[in-house]
DNA sequence: TATGAATGAGATTTCATTCAT
DNA sequence: AATGAATGAAATCTCATTCAT
C-alpha cells in the first residue's frame, strides 16, 4: 500500500539485527580476536552453536558489522556532498555533529570498523569493504576540493594532507570516547571545529 | 654525556633485544592476536619452543614491546618539559619531528602500542603501562599549561581537549604510515604544524 | 499375479517413498557420512526439520534404503531359486541382466548398500540387515550347489569361492557404473558371462 | 659410505610412519568419516591434539594413506610390465600373489584406498592421486594388450572390459578379507586364477 | 503437514606452554 | 642456548535432533 520500498523486517531479520548488535558490542569492547562466539551468544541468551543460525561465520559477522557502520556514515556524508550551498565551516561543524551522532547511535559499529576492519581477510575486504572506503575518501576529497576552489581553504594546502588531518581529529574523538564514554562533547565541538577551521582556512 | 651507568649488554641481553624486535615487527604487521609464537620464532630462525628462553610468555612479550615504545617516547617528551626556554611552536614542531623519528626507529613499537596495548589484561596493564600513560599525559599537560600561562594558547582553551586534539593528529600520522609507509613527510610537517599552531594559538 | 494384498499407498506413504528415494540418491552420490539431512531436505523441497516427519533418524533412513535394495534383489534372486528348470548358464545370464535392471531402477539403493551398509551400527545391522544377507548368500549357495550336483560346475570347485568370485564380478559392474554411468552394457553382458561360465563350467 | 640413496629414517619420520599406520588401521576398520582423530590418537597413546605434530590435517592423513597404498602396488605392478618374458598366466598368478602379499603387509592401506579415496576432495585428488590411478590403469592395459597381441587373449575380447573384470575379482578378495580375515587363500589362488585364465584365454 | 528456532554434543584445528635432553 | 615432542585448553563450526506452533 505504501510507496516505501522497504518492507517490514521479518522476525528473523529482526533477530538477526539483534545478533549483529550483540556482535558489534562485544567486538567493540574486547576486539575481534579476543571475542569468542560464546561471548556473543551469551549476550543474546542463546547457546553458542545457535549463533550460526544467524551468521555463517564469525568473520561474516565482523564483515557485516563493518559494512553497516561505514554504510551509515557514507550515506550521511553524501548529504553534505549534495548540499552545495553549505559553507566549509558548516560542513566541518556538521561532520563533527555527525560523528557525535554516530557515537551515540552506532558507537560500537564505529569502534569495530576503526579497530578491526583489518581483520577481514584481504580478498573479502577488497570485495566487501574497499569500495565503501573509496566512497568515503572520495566524499572527503570532493568536500575539501570544493572548499579550496571557493577560496575557503588556501591554495597552498595539500588536500590529501588536510583530509588526513581532519579524519585524524575525528578518529581521536572515537578513541577518546572508547577510553572514556563521558567525553566532554561541548568542548570537543567548540574546540575541534575552531582548531581545524582556523588552522586551515586562515592560512 | 652520561658516565656510563649501563654496562655493556651480555650476549643474552642482545639476543633478547633481537627477540623483542622480532615480536614487535610481527605484532605490528599482523596484530597481537593474529600473531603466533611460531611466526616470531621463524623471524629469529629458532624453533618455537626456544622463544621461551627469552620470554616467559607471549603476553609478557607484548607488555615489553608496549613498555619499550612508551618509555622511549616519554623520555624524549621529558626533554621538552625540561627545556623551559623553547617556545610552544618549537615544541610542537619538535614533537612532530620526534614522531617522525620514532616512526623511523621504533615504528613497530609505536604501532603495537597504539593497536594492541588493550590486549594486555587490565590488571597487568594497570601495573605495567598505566603509570607511563600517566607520565605521558602529565608531560603533555605540563607543556600545554605552560604555554597557556605564557599566553601562547588563549585562556579560553580547554587544555585537555587541546591535548587530545594534538595527540589525535599525531596518531593520525602513525595510522597513515601504517597504510602507506611512503607518506609525504614534508607535507605533514608543514601542514600539521600549521593547522595546530594557527588553530590553537591565534584563537 | 498376486491377489493384491497390498492396498493403495496413502499420500503419506507415497511421500515417504519419495523421501526414501531422495535419501538414497544423495547417500549414493556423497556417501552416508558426507550427506547432511539438509541435503536430503533440499532435494525434497522441504525444510530440514520436516524430514523427521518421514524418518525417525538419519540412520533409520540409511537402514531403510539398504533394506529396500537388498529385499528387492533377494526377491528376484528367489525367482531363480524357484525355477528349477533353468540351466546354470541361463541363471548366470539372468543374474547379470538382473544386475543391469537393478542399476537402472534401483541404482542408488544398490550403491548405498554396497558403499555404506557398514555405517549401520552392529546391533541394528544384526537385527535388520543380517538375515537378508544370509538369504542372499543362501540363494547363491543353493544355485551354485545345484549346478554342481547337476554337473554344470566341476566337482573340484569350492562353492563358496565360486560364489565370492561371481559376486565380485557383479560388484565390479556397480563400481564401474558408479565411476562412469555410461558403461558398455553389451560388452559387459557378453564378456562377464563368458568369463564366468567358461572359467567355472569347463574346468 | 653406502651407495644407497635412501638414508636412515629419523626418529620423527619413524614416528610419523607409525602415525600413518594407526590412521590406516582405524580408517580401514571404521571408514574415514566415522573415524575421529581421537580414535587415531588413542591408538598411538598420545593426546588428540598431538596428532597435528605429525599431520597437518585428518584429510592429509587420508591422502598419505591412499598414496602409500597405491604407490606400493604400482611399483610392484611395474615389475610385471618390465618382465616381458612372463606369460599371461604367470602374470595373473603373480598379481594374485601380489594382492595376497599386499593384504598381509598393507591390508589397511589397501582397504582405505578402496573404500575412502573418494573422500579426498576432487582438487586434491586430481593433484595427488589421479596420476597414480592413471599409471595403475596404464599398467593393466599394457599387460592385457600385450597378452592379446601374443595371442594369449582372444582378439574379440574388449581389453577394458577384461581389465575391469579382473580388477573386480581382485577387489572381491579385499572385500572378502575385510569381512573375514581368515579367508581361504589356497582356494582363492587356485580358483580365481582358473576362472580368469580359462574364461579369458580359451575363448 | 511442515516450519522456524534452538539445542547440545562432537568434530577438527590451533596454539601457548612445558620440559627432558 | 636450543630443540623436539607432547600437552591441554580453547575456539570455531557442523549437524542431527527436538518441539512448539
Amino acid at each position: 500500500m505504501s510507496t516505501a520500498t522497504a518492507t517490514a523486517p521479518t522476525k528473523f531479520e529482526q533477530r538477526q539485527a539483534e545478533a549483529l548488535d550483540a556482535a558489534a558490542e562485544i567486538f567493540a569492547r574486547k576486539g575481534y580476536h579476543a571475542t569468542s562466539t560464546t561471548d556473543i551468544a551469551e549476550r543474546l541468551n542463546i547457546k553458542q552453536g545457535s549463533l550460526y543460525y544467524y551468521f555463517p561465520s564469525k568473520e561474516a559477522a565482523l564483515e557485516a558489522v563493518c559494512l553497516k557502520g561505514i554504510t551509515w556514515f557514507n550515506s550521511h556524508l553524501q548529504e553534505f556532498v549534495d548540499d552545495e550551498q553549505a559553507s566549509f565551516a558548516q560542513i566541518i561543524d556538521g561532520i563533527i555533529d555527525l560523528m557525535m551522532e554516530m557515537i551515540d547511535d552506532y558507537g560500537d559499529y564505529l569502534t569495530v570498523f576503526h579497530t578491526d576492519h583489518r581483520c577481514i581477510p584481504d580478498q573479502r575486504r577488497a570485495k566487501a569493504i574497499a569500495k565503501h572506503e573509496a566512497v568515503y575518501r572520495a566524499h572527503y576529497n570532493t568536500l575539501f576540493s570544493r572548499a579550496q576552489e571557493r577560496g575557503e581553504i588556501g591554495t597552498h594546502w595539500d588536500i590529501e594532507t588536510a583530509v588526513r588531518a581532519f579524519t585524524g581529529l575525528m578518529t581521536s574523538i572515537t578513541a577518546w570516547y572508547l577510553v572514556d564514554p563521558n567525553i566532554n562533547r561541548a568542548a570537543i565541538k567548540q574546540h575541534y571545529s575552531a582548531i581545524f577551521l582556523q588552522g586551515v582556512c586562515k592560512a
